[in-house]
RNA sequence: GGGGGCGUAGUUAAGUUUGGUUAUAACGCCGGCCUGUCACGCCGGAGGUCGCGAGUUCGAGUCUCGUCGCUCCCGCCA
C-alpha cells in the first residue's frame, strides 16, 4: 500500500471539508471503545480531531482502531461528516464533526505512556521534565512554546523595520572577572586555557558599534553559573540590542515599541504608551524595591518622624541610631488571622528583619501591640499619613533603610500575592532609571558595578566618582513589568578616560585592564560612537505573557534547580581520555 | 553556603500529630461485555524497596540521626 500523506491538521478541520476524503497524521489522546463502534481521538499540534471506526463499515479499520492505544502515532484517511445533531460536541473546536475513518495506518507503536498526556494533568515537575517530549505533546505545553516563538519573531520584524541588524556573536568567548560566575570551556589546543560562555555579548556588541553596524541586535543565549530560582536557569535568551548616536529616551522609545508590538502580535494586547518612569531612589522609596509590581498600591511610608520619640523604644531607637521604621496599611485584608500576620514576621526575617510589628483599626480605636506605648499625637500622624481607616492592617518594620526597604518591599508583593491583589491579565510596564553606578561589596571589600563597568555615569556626577562614589548615578535603566526585571541596558561609556577612571574606581588595575580588557579600551581609540542599549529576557516576557509562573513552562528543554536536565542526564562524567586530552585534572570530593 | 516544604502502586494523593493485624483511594494498566462515546459505561483483576542508609523499639510508612532528589526563598545573580 502507498504511503498516506496529510492533507489538514487536525484541528483546522471544519465544516468546509464536508464529505470530502482527508487524511490525518497525529498521536490518539484516547480511545473509547464501545465494542462495535470505536472513537480515536486524534491530536496534532493544533488541536484534536475525532475518528470514528464503525465494524458495519470497514471492518478491519475497525478492527485495527481496538488494537490502537493511547500515544500511538498514526495515520488516518477518512470523509469529513457531520456529527449527529445530538453528539455533537460544543467544547471541541472539532466537535461538530467527526471523520469516518477508512484507512488507518499505525506508524509507530507507544509504550503506557508515565502519566495522561492532557492538559490539567497533575505530575510533578521530575516526572514532566524526564519525559518532556511527552509532556511537550500536551496542548497548554505546546502552547507556550508557540507563544514564544510568535515573540521572537514579532521582535524579529519590528527591530528589521526599525533598521536593526542581527550579528551573531561568538559562544567560546573570554572570560571576565566582573559579574556572574562564568561557565568555562577548557581549550584543547591551548592546554590549560579556557574559554567562557558569554554571560551577555556586552563587549561585542560595544565593538560592533565602533565597527559601525550603528543598530545591532541579536536572540541570543546567555549562560550565567549561579544558583536558579523560579525565574532564573543557568542558560537564557535575551533580546539584545545597541544603538550608537542616541540617547535614553530614544532607546527607551524603541524599547517601548518592540514591547508593544510583541504583546499585541502575541496576545493581542496593546499596551499604552509611553511606560511610566521611576527614578531608582523613588523607586526605592515607595516600594522598597527596585522591581515595583504597580499593579496594587499598599505604598510604603517613612514614620520615622512620628515615632521618634515615642516610648516604644524599638522605633525611637532605630530612628535615633539612624535607623528608619516605615509601614503599609493592608486595606481590610479579609482572610488574614493572627496566625497568619505571625507568618508575615518570620517572612521578613528573610531579609534581616527582626520582625513586624502591626495595628488594626477597630471601632473601639487602636488594636495593636503596641498601642499603649503610641502617645494619641503619634497615632493621629500615623493615622494621617497612612489613610488608616476602621478594618485596615498597618506593619511595620524598623531598622536600617536597606532592610526595611526589602523586607517590606518583599512582604508588601507577598501579601499581594496571598490576597490576590494584582488582576490577572494586566500589565503594567514600568521604567527604573538612573540606578545608582556602584555599590559596595562587603566581601570583596571594594567597589563593584551595579550594571556593569562599561555603563556610564550621569554626566553632573562625574565629579563624584573620586569624592562620593555611592552617590554617583548610572545612565541605567530597566524595565519591569508586573514585578519582574524583563530588561535593563544603559548608555555606555565610549571615551578611553572615563572607561580608565571608571576601572579604576573598581579597583582594576591599568595593568590588569588592559589584560582583560584591552581590546575593548583599544576600540575606544578609534572613533568610538556615543552608543548604548539594553537586552530584554525573552523567557521571563513569554513567561509573563504565558500567564506562567516558573521559565521552566516557557522553555523546551529546562535544568532544575541544581541545573540538571534530567532528560540527558547533563552534566555527567566523561571519559577519561577526554579530560587527558583537556590537559586538566577532576579533583573527586569525597563523601 | 543557609532556611522552609515535599518524597507512599505507573501517576497524583490519604495515612505520619498519638508507632500495632493484610498500607487506602482515584486515575492509569490487564482481561471480559457493550453501535454514539467524547474524563464513555459496566463486571473482574494485577500492581508497593512507604526515596536511600543507620538507629530507638517486642514492633517503624509513622519517632531520631544521616544522606539523596525535587521545589520555594536568603545569600549569589541583573
Amino acid at each position: 500500500m502507498d504511503r498516506l500523506r496529510r492533507s489538514k491538521y487536525c484541528g483546522d478541520v471544519g465544516k468546509e471539508d464536508l464529505g470530502n476524503p482527508i487524511t490525518l497524521m497525529g498521536w490518539v489522546q484516547r480511545k473509547r471503545d464501545l465494542g462495535n463502534l470505536v472513537f480515536l481521538s486524534l491530536r496534532d499540534r493544533t488541536g484534536i480531531c475525532q475518528v470514528v471506526c464503525s465494524s458495519d463499515t470497514y471492518p478491519e479499520v475497525h478492527a485495527t482502531a481496538r488494537t490502537i492505544k493511547p500515544e500511538y502515532c498514526v495515520a488516518i484517511k477518512g470523509n469529513v461528516e457531520l456529527r449527529p445533531e445530538k453528539m455533537r460536541n460544543p467544547r471541541m473546536k472539532t466537535g461538530d464533526i467527526e471523520v469516518y475513518a477508512q484507512r488507518i495506518d499505525i506508524l509507530s507503536k507507544s509504550c503506557t505512556p508515565p502519566f495522561v498526556v492532557e492538559d490539567g494533568v497533575e505530575v510533578s515537575d521530575a516526572m514532566r521534565l524526564r519525559y518532556r517530549y511527552l509532556d511537550l505533546r500536551r496542548p497548554e505545553v505546546q502552547a507556550n512554546i508557540i507563544l514564544r516563538h510568535k515573540a521572537a519573531m514579532a521582535a524579529r520584524r519590528f527591530l528589521d523595520e526599525n533598521g536593526f541588524i542581527e550579528v551573531e556573536t561568538p559562544v567560546l568567548t573570554r572570560s571576565t572577572p566582573e559579574g556572574a560566575r562564568d561557565y568555562l570551556v577548557p581549550s584543547r589546543v591551548s592546554p590549560g586555557h579556557f574559554y567562557a560562555l558569554p554571560q551577555s555579548p556586552q563587549l561585542f556588541k560595544q565593538l560592533l558599534m565602533v565597527a559601525g553596524f550603528d543598530r545591532y541586535y541579536q536572540i541570543v543565549r546567555c549562560f550565567r553559573d549561579e544558583d536558579l530560582r523560579a525565574d532564573r536557569q543557568p542558560e537564557f535568551t535575551q533580546i539584545d540590542m545597541e544603538t550608537s548616536f542616541l540617547d535614553m529616551d530614544d532607546i527607551l522609545d524603541l524599547s517601548e515599541g518592540l514591547i508593544s508590538s510583541i504583546f499585541k502580535e502575541t496576545i493581542g494586547l496593546e499596551l499604552s504608551r509611553p511606560f511610566k518612569r521611576l527614578e531608582y531612589k523613588d523607586a526605592i522609596d515607595l516600594y522598597g524595591i527596585d522591581k515595583p509590581d504597580t499593579r496594587f498600591g499598599m505604598l510604603l511610608h517613612d514614620v520615622s518622624d512620628s515615632v521618634k520619640d515615642s516610648e516604644f523604644k524599638i522605633f525611637s531607637s532605630t530612628v535615633n541610631k539612624g535607623g528608619v521604621v516605615k509601614a503599609i496599611n493592608v486595606k481590610a485584608p479579609h482572610g488574614l488571622s493572627r496566625k497568619d500576620i505571625d507568618l508575615l514576621g518570620d517572612f521578613v526575617k528573610n531579609y534581616g528583619a527582626k520582625g513586624i510589628v502591626w495595628a488594626r483599626l477597630t471601632k473601639d480605636g487602636w488594636q495593636s501591640p503596641i498601642a499603649r506605648f503610641l502617645k494619641e499625637k503619634e497615632r493621629w500622624s500615623i493615622e494621617n499619613s497612612l489613610d488608616f481607616d476602621e478594618g485596615d492592617l498597618l506593619i511595620f518594620v524598623a531598622g536600617n533603610h536597606d532592610v526595611v526597604n526589602a523586607s517590606l518591599g518583599n512582604l508588601r508583593v507577598h501579601i499581594a500575592e496571598r490576597l490576590s491583589l494584582a488582576t490577572k491579565g494586566t500589565y503594567n510596564p514600568l521604567w527604573i532609571v538612573r540606578f545608582p553606578l556602584l555599590e559596595w561589596s562587603e566581601e570583596e571589600k571594594r567597589l563593584l558595578a551595579r550594571h556593569h563597568p562599561f555603563t556610564s555615569p550621569v554626566e553632573e556626577d562625574i565629579p563624584m566618582l573620586e569624592t562620593e562614589p555611592l552617590a554617583v548615578r548610572a545612565r541605567s535603566y530597566d524595565l519591569v513589568i508586573n514585578g519582574f526585571e524583563v530588561g535593563g541596558g544603559s548608555i555606555r561609556i565610549h571615551s578611553r578616560d572615563l572607561q580608565q577612571k571608571m576601572f579604576s574606581v573598581l579597583g582594576i588595575s591599568e595593568e590588569e585592564g588592559m589584560r582583560k580588557f584591552g581590546f575593548l579600551l583599544e576600540a575606544l581609540d578609534y572613533g568610538a560612537p556615543p552608543h548604548g542599549g539594553i537586552a530584554f529576557g525573552l523567557d521571563r516576557l513569554v513567561m509573563l505573557l504565558a500567564g506562567a509562573s516558573s521559565l521552566r513552562d516557557v522553555i523546551a528543554f529546562p535544568k532544575t534547580q541544581k541545573a540538571v536536565c534530567p532528560l540527558t542526564g547533563a552534566p555527567a562524567e566523561v571519559e577519561d581520555k577526554q579530560i587527558a586530552e583537556l590537559g586538566i585534572k577532576v579533583i573527586k570530593k569525597e563523601g
